[in-house]
DNA sequence: TATTGTTATACTCTATAACTATA
DNA sequence: TATAGTTATAGAGTATAACAATA
């Protein structure tokens, strides 16, 4: 170990042993770079996410999306209402119940979509690219599990 | 793999593959237990932070702790002046330089921060425990790694 | 001129209470 | 009575510009 990095370590008090110190700055590191990514089509993380679960299952309501990704139902509202004012989804008609909507992409969100996707993969390469030397399943794993604490 | 955890994979539409979004759910649940556990102790994470490093290192100042811990200046004025209203810490005078302060504790701030410490070890055996079958060392190793991207 | 700490401010994220329309 | 979506709002956390004192 070299001097300057035993320095950095005892400047830190012991902070960088820490997985919640670690997990900050990489989750910071990795959102910047994928706030890069997204900057192009004009969605942020969040947005991404929301158009990728809706895709997956069209006829989703507001409030199983924000249930999916923890996000809490009146700030949802505020992230569809520009979603939809953009025409990349739809707030259809639910089945059998009038309160809820039946979320859809439009067209011209599932373009969208596709073209943030190939952008999310070339952000993933960096990452992975990073990663060499190290079982990448096995991190997300890790991570999975302490997601549950 | 059974059928509940199939369809999840599927509502996410490929989101939990991905290094991002495992990232920041395990940061937020990690760090959702760091707080619990700091509470009792009238301190955030970032105090916690704040005055381990300056307890590894006494006579640092403002802009050196700013740096260690990406906290940008405006922000840090503003938590060293609650440190400092508390009594935890103190702005000492600089050898050889009057813009700035020679940070260092307190003996109540040497008090408080190691009962935080001892906190801070109890919600780090929280996550260890869950970490069975992992290699933590590894898996602090890559983060830092990602941390570079 | 440049730097340290400071003030003021703004922007994003997240969280909560209360309303409406439906169930 | 409960639920889905909405509105309004408040609180963190984070970011930038500009100033005073000092280098």
């Amino acid at each position: 170990m070299d001097r300057s990095k035993k320095d950095q370590k005892a400047a830190l008090g012991g902070l960088d042993d820490q997985i919640g110190f670690a997990l900050r700055l990489a989750q910071v590191a990795v959102f910047k770079d994928f706030i890069a990514a997204l900057k192009m089509f004009g969605l942020r993380p969040t947005d991404f996410s929301v158009l990728a679960v809706i895709a997956a299952t069209p006829g989703l309501k507001q409030q199983e999306v924000g249930e999916l990704l923890h996000i809490q139902r009146p700030n949802l509202v505020i992230i569809l209402d520009q979603l939809q004012a953009r025409g990349l989804i739809m707030r259809g008609n639910a089945p059998r119940d009038r309160r809820s909507y039946a979320l859809s992409l439009t067209a011209e969100g599932e373009a969208l979509l596709e073209g943030a996707k190939i952008a999310q993969g070339l952000h993933e390469n960096r990452v992975d690219a990073l990663l060499e030397g190290f079982d990448k399943t096995m991190i997300i794993a890790a991570l999975k599990r302490i997601s549950t604490l």
